[in-house]
DNA sequence: TTCTCTGTTAAATGTTTGTTAAATTGCCGA
DNA sequence: TCGGCAATTTAACAAACATTTAACAGAGAA
């Protein structure tokens, strides 16, 4: 990444990235119930982690608490949001449009956090003749087309296994720079494209190795 | 295991038992693809990772390779499904009929991987007097009784985030240990019980953070 | 015998936690 | 009203702990 030129580059540890939308999202709740000061102890408690490691984690972005105060709530969501870029619109393409696809078009947890699907994508033709929420569905080859044409950044993948990579690799032939994917398998992408996998099969996998433990104390 | 009764136990980090799913799925691929031995180095090329961490995380659990030749793929994936207690079936319940519910009842990876949900409940009648594929939609107040008598370990929370901590809450009060949250909450649960949250929108959110240091580049 | 590749140990790197000085607040009494 | 004091709480540093990577001896294959 060529921004690296910057001499002092203080490296974020990629595990606190993924803890930051977790502090976004309880700042936004305690704000709705008109709190407008949080500690790192309290806010620890709520999340059932260590203040300091709050306090480390916050630390790497800048100064935004006061001593003997806390975090002012407002303050610190604000800075947070623009550290992790969600202060913005992100435009987003669905791919497959079978029963998962269609469950993730009718979410109604992406847009009010910024990420708008804008276009669907399928094979098979059957799947998009009918419009689905504000948008309709299109044939895959109008994928370069349409990525370019509304500047999508990101794609959703939810096609079958078997055709997951090579969906992928479509998407980042036509510039997509970030993608969600919900086919069970390991996908490959080039390194400055950002992954991110859903899937629940492998939670449940590792979940069982610890209820098994549990099990066999009886 | 067996011969965990050994009294020197090595605790095992909880990322390598998150990896460990992982492992399988490939190779459960490679198995079909007629490949018989694989060795560290094959393995973390295709799943772009250091041939030592794979080697490190096996052996945590014991000695699967050989020498001069590689990992058994057969031989491995035993191995690996029985640690991880995927070598059985599990029984779950899905709280949560709404769209997500139901596009989770009919998703088809668990069952081949040995989860199984065998009851379904929900608080709105509309819901569930349509079956489900083979089972059919209960009341909620029928979950201390179901979970009971069909001896379920695993619930999956499907709920809308502000019924979700009480729908954990009866499950856990239920004797369920495993739960796979999908509502966009920090979840509590006492620490004999095994979460994991499903959280599209906190994935994206961390994906932008790295999307907005490339797009500062140009 | 030579080459390959594991399992293991050691080193390097990364992450979390504990601790303390300094900043801020609120309170109390003059 | 103001000054001083006690209680809080951050930011920063240091230490402890955890994980990953590298290196290598030795087992096994060819």
């Amino acid at each position: 990444m060529q921004n690296n030129n910057n001499p002092i580059q203080i490296e974020v540890p990629e595990v606190v990235v993924q803890r930051l939308p977790i502090y976004v999202r309880v700042l936004s709740q305690l704000l709705e119930s008109n709190v407008e000061v949080i500690s790192s102890h309290q806010l620890g408690e709520l999340l059932q982690m260590t203040p300091a490691q709050i306090r480390k984690d916050l630390s790497y972005f800048g100064r935004f608490g006061k001593q003997g105060r806390g975090y002012n709530i407002q303050f610190l969501l604000d800075e947070l949001r623009q550290i992790l870029g969600i202060d913005r619109a992100w435009k987003a393409c669905l791919v497959g449009l079978g029963r998962l696809g269609r469950a993730i078009i009718n979410y109604p947890g992406f847009s009010p956090e910024g990420f708008e699907i804008v276009a669907a994508f399928d094979n098979d033709v059957s799947q998009y003749d009918s419009r689905l929420g504000t948008i309709s569905g299109q044939a895959m080859e109008e994928i370069a087309r349409t990525v370019k044409a509304k500047n999508i950044s990101i794609g959703i993948v939810a096609v079958p296994s078997n055709q997951a990579q090579s969906v992928i690799d479509t998407l980042v032939e036509n510039g997509i720079t970030g993608i969600l994917n919900y086919a069970p398998i390991a996908p490959f992408a080039p390194a400055n494209v950002v992954m991110r996998n859903i899937d629940p099969v492998l939670s449940l996998q590792s979940m069982t190795f610890y209820m098994k433990e549990n099990e066999e104390i009886n």
